[in-house]
RNA sequence: GGCCCUAUCGACUAAGGGUUAGGUCGCAACCCUCUCAAGGUUGAAAUACGAGUUCGAAUCUCGUUGGGGCUACCA
């Protein structure tokens, strides 16, 4: 078996930054690719100079890296995307907007051939065609009933189109779609798909004005040179495969056409129309894998500027339209090129779950290296942690770090281990502090200064000896101390905080508490 | 409007002709308990609708409806 090395593309547009959406097709496609000991591929197809957004480019080179999906090919060790041909980059450039000059000569052939023709109708002429369609609710379609009553190398005399080649600027090279065809198409994941090519228009290959050729051409083009046997793409290309299928048979690649599977794609929470960039801010969560700030100033969150970790992140994309078919949720990468299957891609379209997502984050949070998360909590709360050592603060991450969904929240949940409470919460102080509490504390204070050795243990057998003993109530006595300790009433058990804080720190914080409160 | 895709609890999904339609998130209750979490147990919660095929349909077929995408000299 000599089965050729598998190559799968992820080809995205720097229009912008890449979305969730975006490193799910991203993800899906790294999936595939090393599973199958393929290479993954980045291309930047940025053909359409008018969308083009300054740091887009970096953007998604950066969020993939975030996530550890790395290209094997298209960009080099330093993120950068490679523009010389080498051998591991055999195929560079990478980014389109570099292959300008290989473009051309295919679109020619494809004139040549009787499949594609030259068309002259300027920009603003097929936009008043299209207004004065709609004006009688009809649409415009330039295609095989509309062209031979248009401006084209079909219609006009062979000097007129020879004179105009010569002298216009801003003629087009359009694909002709030969309406009696029927295309039958294969996709992965939906299964044989049909379409009646007089349905389809004439679509815009190559573009005198830029010199540039539009996506259909250079997408098929370079997936031919660059050899590429999958396309795993999002679903609003599903309505370009026939095109596409067209294609391939004009150029005569029908025979290494690349197997096609389209994504369904991202819903907004809501349901109502797939995720967009608007969302994310609307609704309460991050629709972008990292932070970006447009040209306008104008700031998106990020999942990771947000506290997710990247491999919550991608377990959380990987789960969003596939399943291993087993109910095992928590994968690490490795894990999920193992078990991926595009076969078990679901074809609808899966709306994102902010409870969900956090609780995926969760998880990792939990399994998170002790080191790690001790070196993360001190460099998240620097200015606090002075004068603490890593036993102390692994000692309190390991009471407290379950409680929390993401890294940043442990401070607000472990301060009082650090400093003593500034306040008591008022509510809690009525309910406690009066009746017999007032004298009762000043004794447990006592009883805790003697104690040795000063563990959880030991503190709860004297606890509990004392306060049964004594006839007290157990509830009102603990939770007065935790309100002493804590500053309100909440947090763990009493004495996991005072082994914790020690013996002195648990006395100054209860004598403090006693003064404050009875000077009131 | 036209073309294409799609349809199981609120959400993500499993079940590929025979299951009490399963799991996870979320929600609720109970247990644990000095509070709050966590954990444990339990519960509420779904096959969009209508025909057909079949002994038998969530599953196959058709239609309807809903949702989504595309319909640019954007990708």
């Amino acid at each position: 078996m000599t089965e050729k090395k598998r190559r799968v593309r992820f080809a995205p547009s720097p229009t912008g930054p890449l979305h969730m959406g975006g490193v799910r097709t991203a993800l899906y496609n790294y999936l595939y690719a090393k599973q199958v000991g393929g290479d993954f591929i980045l291309r930047i197809e940025d053909t359409d100079s008018n969308r083009f957004v300054p740091g887009a480019e970096e953007y998604i080179i950066e969020a993939l890296r975030w996530c550890g999906i790395l290209p094997d090919e298209g960009v080099d060790a330093e993120g950068h995307v490679v523009e010389t041909p080498s051998e591991k980059h055999p195929h560079a450039p990478y980014r389109q907007s570099q292959r300008r000059h290989i473009y051309r000569k295919y679109a020619e052939e494809l004139v040549s051939k009787g499949f594609a023709y030259y068309a002259f109708d300027s920009s603003e002429e097929l936009a008043a065609l299209r207004a004065a369609a709609e004006a009688e609710k009809r649409t415009f379609t330039y295609n095989h009933e509309t062209r031979l009553s248009l401006k084209n190398s079909l219609t006009l005399s062979p000097e007129e189109v020879v004179r105009r080649l010569v002298e216009t600027n801003d003629w087009t090279i359009r694909f002709k779609i030969n309406p009696e065809r029927l295309v039958e198409m294969d996709d992965l994941i939906r299964g044989h798909i049909t379409v009646n090519a007089c349905t389809l228009d004439d679509k815009v290959l190559w573009k005198k004005a830029d010199e540039l050729p539009t996506y259909h051409l250079a997408n098929i083009v370079d997936d031919h040179l660059m050899e590429v046997t999958d396309v795993i793409r999002g679903e609003e290309w599903l309505p370009s495969l026939p095109l596409h299928y067209l294609l391939y048979e004009a150029f005569g690649w029908q025979d290494t056409r690349p197997n096609f599977a389209h994504l369904s794609l991202l819903l907004k929470p809501d349901g109502k129309g797939k995720l967009s960039k608007r969302d994310g801010d609307k609704m309460g969560f991050p629709v972008f894998p990292l932070r970006w700030v447009s040209a306008e100033g104008e700031v998106s969150r990020g999942y990771r500027e947000d506290g997710y970790y990247p491999e919550a992140f991608v377990n959380l994309l990987a789960m969003l339209g596939w399943n291993p078919g087993t109910e095992q949720e928590l994968f690490t990468l490795p894990e999920l090129v193992e078990a991926f299957s595009l076969e078990r891609v679901v074809k609808s379209g899966a709306r994102f779950n902010f409870d969900k997502a956090k609780w995926f984050n969760q998880e990792y949070l939990r399994r998170r290296d002790r080191a790690e998360l001790i070196a993360e909590f001190r460099a998240l709360n620097a200015e606090h942690l002075e004068g603490f050592n890593d036993e102390y603060i692994g000692a309190v991450l390991d009471l407290m770090k379950e409680r929390a969904h993401f890294a940043h929240e442990l401070w607000g949940l472990t301060a009082f281990f650090f400093e003593p409470p500034k306040t008591y919460d008022e509510a809690s102080v009525a309910k406690f502090w009066k009746e017999e509490v007032p004298a009762i504390l000043p004794e447990v204070s006592r009883f805790l200064k003697g104690l040795k050795p000063f563990d959880k243990e030991h503190i709860d057998e004297l606890l509990h000896d004392l306060i049964t003993f004594r006839g007290w109530s157990m509830g009102k006595v603990m939770n007065t101390l935790r309100l002493f300790l804590v500053g309100e009433s909440k947090g763990p058990g009493v004495s996991d905080i005072m082994q914790i804080i020690g013996r002195d720190e648990t006395g100054f914080r209860i004598d403090r508490a006693i003064r404050i409160l009875n000077a009131k």
